[in-house]
DNA sequence: GCAAAGAATCTCGACATCAAGAATCTTGAC
DNA sequence: GTCAAGATTCTTGATGTCGAGATTCTTTGC
């Protein structure tokens, strides 16, 4: 019945803790959700503009700030995109690369040991029953 | 291993689904919030600021903010604490309350076709699940 | 080829939130 | 009783996000 109060309770508390775990790596979460999302892209490690917006559920505003941020960060650069003048790409920098990763391992390091206290059939079924209640939001 | 940034998502879309199923009662999911927290708190419905922050998981800041927007909207009111004359008392409106028992069967009627496409096994460990997970958080 | 419609990104103003501090009142120690 | 420490709420400035529109370039239809 409120479970799905329970769901959103969750995530602020989520967002929380990894604000915590990713101090020590100078990144906030918004701008980890950035990257994170570059990285998981692979090779060569960029996207443009409208992909990250689609990847991160934000707004194009909200994507043209972030990025900024990060370029003056200098964990990632935009290049013109080659096939499209109107658009750019934007690419994980070396020391991008470098955050996002160094970053990964202390949100894992951090979820591990919440996800502790649920056994090996817990967690699958919890992941399953995420999948089936966002599916209906998946386009 | 990626399970809780499922959560984060999946809470993203929720909050955005019942911004809209608010939308025919004139409230922000942030103003149901508070509101909710009046409700359930039972008779006569009337909480401290300081207690409504601890529920809502907001700064003060935020709640006086949140406040200032209902009393102005006429749903709750701002009473003196006849104990404590630092404090103040936040009431339930008649109107506030006819609000968030609309806006609670709105939410309902669209939480429950979102949870239907799970079983009542898999709902139940659902829940087990994401209280366990909560549990560090509380305190 | 040209014009209109569409796509991609950025700009700008409004707004909700946070964090820190101010103002007011209460409580406990001496 | 008095004073310092704590509690409660509100104020203020900064910031990140949104939504709508502007700008630039591409594509489609004729």
């Amino acid at each position: 019945m409120h479970v799905l109060s329970r769901v959103t309770r969750l995530a602020l508390h989520l967002d929380r803790a990894r604000k915590e775990a990713f101090a020590d790596h100078d990144l906030e979460p918004s701008e980890f959700d950035v990257l994170s999302a570059l990285r998981r892209s692979g090779e060569p490690y960029q996207l443009s503009p409208g992909a990250l917006v689609q990847e991160t559920l934000v707004t194009s505003g909200t994507m043209t700030n972030r990025v900024d941020r990060l370029v003056s960060k200098g964990l990632v650069e935009r290049l013109p995109d080659p096939a499209d003048r109107r658009g750019i790409q934007v690419k994980l920098s070396r020391s991008g690369l470098a955050a996002v990763d160094g970053a990964l391992d202390a949100l894992l390091a951090h979820e591990t040991d919440l996800l502790a206290g649920l056994s090996a059939e817990e967690a699958t079924s919890l992941a399953d029953a995420l999948r089936t209640l966002s599916h209906p939001f998946d386009r």
